[in-house]
DNA sequence: TGACTATACGGACCAAAGGTCCGCTTTTGC
DNA sequence: GCAAAAGCGGACCTTTGGTCCGTATAGTCA
C-alpha cells in the first residue's frame, strides 16, 4: 500500500497553507512577489512544513491549480452536454475552450503563476497533453477537418493564462466579450457555417 | 543631443557581451541555466561592466533578441510583397506569420528567454503591441472579418516561443511541417476558399 | 608627447528567495 | 501512560541578480 494516512495536523496544515497562498496568489498581481516565507507566515506555519508537503514552489502551485480545475476537469470526462463526452465536437470544442477561459478568468493569478513555473513550461506539464489530446480529437471528429494537432495546440494558446490575464486585466476587457470573441474564433477555425459577428451564450 | 558616442573599449565589450551570450543561449535548452556570471565571464568582461552596458538581464536579452528580429521587421514594415506594406491582407498574414515562426525557430532559445521575462511577459513588452497592431489592422482588412483584435491575439500566440520550442524541440516535427501547419491555421482562421489538407511553400 | 579628466572596468560585496537540516514536539498505537 | 514514528519550524546554506567604488584607460588639449 504505497497510500499511508496522513497524521492529522499534517492535514489541517496542509489545509491552512493552500488556504493562505490562494488568498496571497490573488492578491498580488505578479505571481513572484508571493515568496514561499510568505507564504509559510500567512499559514501560521514554518518552511520546512511548507517543503515537505508540497516538494517545491511547482508542486504547490500546481496542487493549488488542481483544487481550483477539478470541477471542470470532471465535467469535461463524465459531465452532462454541451462539456461533456457524447456532444457533437462541433458544439463540444467550443464549450471546452470556453471553461478553460472561465476557469483561468476565474483564477487569474494563480494560473498565471502556475503557467510561470520552469521554463519550458506549460507544455511539460501532464494536464497539458490531456487537454491537447482532448480538444485533437474532437476536432479530427469533425467532418473534412484534417490533422487536428497544430490546431488543439493553437486553441489551446488562444486561452493561455498571461494573455487571459493580459486582456482581462491590462486592458480591460469583460468576461463576455472575451468569451464572445473566443467563441467567435473558434467557430472560424472550426469553419463556421455562415460568418455572423459577435454572439455569445452567457455560461459560467 | 542625448547620444553621446561610447568609448572604444565600451563599444568593444558589448560586442564581445553580445557574442558570449548568444553562443551560451545557444547551448543551453533552459535559458535560466545561462547566469550573468557565465556570460560576463565568457565575454571576459566583469560583471560590472555587463549590467552597466545592458541595466539588467531582461535588457541584455532584449538587445540580443531585436539585433537578431531587426532584418525581419524591416521587410515587414518597408519590403517587397509578401512581407511588406502594399500586399493584399489575405496573402500578407500568413506570410507575416510564417516569418515570425521561421525567426522564432531559427532563435529558439534566445526567444524563450526573451518571452520568460518577467510575469506578465510577453504582452507588456512594446514590440507585441506593434506586431498586434499589425495583425489586426491586416485581419480587418479583410472584407466580412470583423473585430480582429483577439484574432491577431490568438494568432500571434499560436507562434509564442516556448509553444515552438515545444513543437520543434521536444516533439521533433520538422520545420517545414510547423510551417505547413501554421499556413493551414491560419488559412482556416481567414476564411479559407476551399479546404484541401496541408500544402506550403517552402520560404525561409 | 605629456598631463588631465571623463568614462569605463571589474570583482568584492549585498540582499532576496528557494530549498535543506536536524533537534524538538506532537500524534498515534498499544 | 509510554515509546516510537511522524511531523514541525526556523536557523542556515546556496545561488543569482544586481550594486559599489577604487583603479585603469581612452580621449583631449596644449
Amino acid at each position: 500500500m504505497p497510500e499511508r494516512k496522513p497524521r492529522a495536523d499534517a492535514a489541517r496544515n496542509r489545509e491552512a497553507v493552500l488556504a493562505a497562498a490562494d488568498g496571497l496568489f490573488a492578491r498580488c498581481a505578479d505571481p513572484d512577489e508571493v515568496t514561499m516565507a510568505e507564504i509559510a507566515a500567512a499559514a501560521g506555519v514554518g518552511k520546512g512544513t511548507l517543503f515537505r508537503g508540497f516538494g517545491d514552489r511547482t508542486g504547490l502551485i500546481r496542487a493549488l491549480y488542481e483544487a481550483r480545475s477539478a470541477p471542470v476537469l470532471r465535467a469535461v470526462a463524465e459531465g452532462p452536454a454541451p462539456l461533456g463526452p457524447g456532444t457533437p465536437p462541433a458544439e463540444r470544442v467550443p464549450a471546452v475552450l470556453d471553461a478553460l477561459l472561465c476557469l483561468k478568468l476565474d483564477n487569474r493569478h494563480l494560473s498565471v503563476a502556475l503557467e510561470a513555473v520552469g521554463s519550458d513550461s506549460p507544455y511539460s506539464a501532464a494536464h497539458y497533453d490531456r487537454a491537447h489530446g482532448l480538444i485533437r480529437g474532437m476536432l479530427e471528429a469533425v467532418p473534412g477537418f484534417g490533422d487536428g494537432g497544430f490546431a488543439a495546440h493553437a486553441l489551446l494558446a488562444a486561452v493561455r493564462a498571461d494573455l487571459v490575464d493580459h486582456l482581462a486585466g491590462r486592458q480591460g476587457l469583460s468576461r463576455e466579450r472575451l468569451r464572445a470573441d473566443l467563441a467567435d474564433f473558434t467557430a472560424r477555425v472550426l469553419g463556421r457555417p455562415q460568418q455572423g459577428e459577435g454572439s455569445a451564450g452567457a455560461r459560467g
